[in-house]
DNA sequence: GAACTTAAGTTACATTTGAAACCAAAATTA
DNA sequence: TAATTTTGGTTTCAAATGTAACTTAAGTTC
């Protein structure tokens, strides 16, 4: 395989990037930015969730989601409620202002979709995505890096 | 567009992101990390370039190239030279150091395009590796985050 | 060429993010 | 059920990243 793919690695961090960013450019004056409506968005679609469940589904550290989620709950967003068969966890629960809020969510997310993948026509758009799944189901199935113990660090 | 796809912009930054610490363990041991590979990479790919260039082929601001770039020289992988042509601006040139662990570099980044992209057949890789390319023309057209005024910041 | 604007790189500072140690509740083991 | 390990969540602290203001050199305009 061609050593020049490498830069695909890049090509796909500058672009979820630029995706996230176009997303929260609508969201912003709703006092949700970059950090916040992606954990909103799943929040909604799963009805309630955990933050460890956040966690997994974004690949962000629990101290981050932590941060985000209580951000979440001071500006009125979702609740926390202790989890009925679990007293350490809590299950987070949208309120009625994020209900309100889900169609600006909605217009901006579509609205960057037909930005960024508009060109694209139905079946490559669908490949694209299959692709994706399957490079997420690899990416899951990799061990964590913290957990991997390679030559010690630079002397540095 | 079905507004599901939103989770792609989600999946391209987790899958990014593991690919790009894959190479990184590789890596590690000879004193490079993830902050600092890909740019010795796209130096050596390009013979020399400037700090700008940096900027520009990987999104990131001009202080974290700066840093890194810094720490490249203080390392030993490359020198700075003053650009003949415009005396702000500097070269920035890999030195014997940088050229001896090219096979390394080179070594980690196809293991890791074989651990990712392995399981696709080559037509798929191709139209993949397209669309990205399509997708990065895309965002380079799109403006620049701080360039865009919307209604002010919450008011949090 | 003098005044004005733009651009490359740097410094100082603030924000975002993550790593490590910790607590309390649950799960596991004996 | 007592001792041990694991797990969800939190606090503390360090590292990475970005914003803004600045310096110097080019480019522009008059």
């Amino acid at each position: 395989m061609n050593i020049a793919f490498e830069s695909y690695g890049r090509y796909m961090a500058i672009i979820s990037e630029a995706y996230i960013n176009h997303v929260a450019r609508f969201l912003s004056p709703f006092g949700l930015e970059r950090y916040h409506f992606p954990l909103l968005h799943i929040i909604k679609e799963k009805g309630t969730c955990t933050q460890s469940d956040l966690c997994q589904l974004t690949g962000r550290d629990k101290v981050t989601i932590l941060r985000a989620v209580d951000y979440l709950q001071e500006h009125g967003f979702i609740e926390r409620k202790v989890h009925p068969k679990d007293r350490r966890s809590q299950l987070l629960i949208p309120t009625s202002k994020a209900k309100s809020i889900e169609p600006h969510i909605h217009d901006a997310i579509k609205a960057t979709n037909e930005e960024f993948f508009g060109a694209f026509d139905e079946d490559d758009r669908l490949r694209f995505f299959e692709m994706l799944d399957g490079l997420m189901d690899k990416t899951n199935s990799l061990p964590r890096p913290e957990l991997i113990i390679y030559a010690e660090k630079r002397s540095s």
